[in-house]
DNA sequence: TCTGGGGTCCTAGGACCC
DNA sequence: TCTGGGGTCCTAGGACCC
């Protein structure tokens, strides 16, 4: 039995923890940039706004019904999503994180009957509310998609927030309910399909033959969608570990580590640009020693205006393959320039830039290259780079950085924001992990 | 002036190998 | 009359997820 515990409107709750005030106000928190609604309260749902809605288009209706509005504070939302798995993983003898706002608990261990697994949702949903202040929904089945199904009609509201699917004469009513593009696996793309064809419910896909969905829904993935419907588990278990009494998210085995970013204005110069990919580049070497890994594939990415109705590729990038895998900042950041040379286009306003490390492999494990250098060599660059994640822990991410990011002015003991810069006009300040911006009591 | 960012998996086809 | 079988690796594209 698998339980899917999934934070209700994450972000907005986040902020909520800190501003109580704001409960029962709708509330919005935007995308990097302030460019789209991306996490919105209750209340903010029911005067109609959409998830992804452009800001610049609804802000007169937001400012019409006072809608308080955030811009996005990650470094907040990180840590509340680990504060949420910690607990967690002190409830069930397995966690698999799935996203920021959701994970899977392994609780077929418990034996329990039906009623007791109503009761331990509860007490999963509860404990949650009062040592983090974020609100869950749960919901229990044989299968994650099930799960999936069991927490989406799980009530947000009221003291009950469990349902559980045990049986198919559970989940077949349930699956009969429920429109056919809201089950976990079918997007925008195979549920048109499937409507057009006359297949409106969940309980009418999971009907169809077994053979039928892996022939059009993408193959062996659809052919696991129809067992996981029948109660067959087919999806994999990625449970998190503890390392030295740390948490090591269940990361190990991702395929790619990226950086994006859009920019506050258009760019055009090559200095400026070659600011943002070394920023980009370093940002991403860092995620990637934290995660133990290397990489030997650079791509650079850097895009126009999307929303331009002329013809043609909005993105262009270009690859850089390295003599053997690395995770040294000032190696990747070589690359990603190399990168960036090639695909520059004197007078072409770019909107947006990125990063890309591919071809991962475990840290240390890397082949050493005919041209790569000594062992002595690699020594020293994993002495560097632990020394500088060592002082930026302590003291400030942008302590000690490479010139290639710039040299930003001092306003104030503040860095100043970049040219490339993105907007983010309403941020909350980083309550748990910036000793700046603590939160204070009085 | 104005529309996010970070991932996953699968399939098909081509190049290349023995 | 008419060109095997089995495999790897890479890329591009398409679908999906939050």
């Amino acid at each position: 039995m698998y339980a899917l515990v999934d934070c209700n409107n994450f972000y907005v709750s986040c902020e909520r923890v800190f501003a109580p005030q704001l409960e029962g106000r709708p509330v919005v928190v935007l995308s990097n940039n302030d460019g789209c609604l991306i996490s919105r309260s209750q209340e903010a749902k029911d005067l109609g706004l959409k998830m992804g809605e452009p800001y610049h288009l609804v802000r007169p209706l937001l400012e019409q019904h006072r809608v308080q509005v955030f811009s996005s504070n990650y470094a907040l939302y990180g840590d509340m999503s680990r504060r949420v798995v910690q607990v967690l993983s002190g409830l069930a003898a397995g966690v698999d994180v799935y996203s920021i706002d959701e994970a899977f608990l392994d609780v077929s261990g418990m034996k329990l009957l039906e009623p007791d697994l109503l009761a331990y949702g509860q007490r999963v949903h509860e404990t949650l509310k009062k040592h983090t202040g974020i609100p869950t929904c749960v919901g229990i089945a044989p299968t994650k998609t099930l799960a999936k199904l069991a927490n989406r009609l799980a009530p947000k509201t009221g003291p009950v927030r469990t349902v559980t699917l045990a049986t198919a004469a559970d989940w077949e009513p349930a699956l009969a309910q429920v429109p056919v593009g809201s089950i976990w696996g079918v997007g925008r793309r195979y549920a048109r399909k499937l409507t057009d064809m006359g297949i409106g419910t969940g309980l009418e896909l999971a009907r169809l033959p077994e053979h039928w969905l892996r022939r059009h829904l993408g193959g062996v993935v659809g052919q696991r969608l129809w067992r996981e419907l029948h109660g067959q588990p087919c999806l994999e278990w990625n449970p998190a570990e503890w390392d030295d009494d740390q948490l090591q998210p269940n990361t190990a085995s991702r395929h790619s580590v990226t950086c994006t970013r859009s920019f506050g204005r258009p760019q055009h110069q090559e200095a400026v640009l070659a600011e943002a990919v070394a920023t980009f580049a370093t940002r991403a070497a860092e995620k990637l020693r934290r995660y133990g890994q290397a990489a030997h594939l650079v791509t650079v990415l850097l895009g126009t205006d999307r929303f331009a109705p002329t013809a043609g590729p909005k993105t262009h990038t270009a690859v850089i393959s390295l003599p053997t895998s690395t995770n040294d900042t000032g190696m990747l950041i070589k690359a990603a320039l190399q990168g960036l040379r090639q695909l520059r286009r004197p007078g072409v306003a770019y909107h947006r830039a990125g990063v890309l490390f591919t071809g991962l492999e475990p840290e240390g494990q890397a082949q050493l290259g005919l041209f790569s250098g000594s062992a002595a060599d690699q020594q020293r660059s994993q002495q560097l780079m632990q020394a500088m994640d060592g002082l930026n822990a302590r003291f400030g991410r942008q302590l000690v950085r490479s010139a290639a990011m710039g040299v930003a002015k001092n306003v104030d003991g503040l860095l100043q924001k970049p040219v490339w810069g993105g907007r983010a006009a309403h941020r909350s300040p980083r309550y748990t992990t910036g000793w700046d911006e603590l939160w204070q009591l009085r």
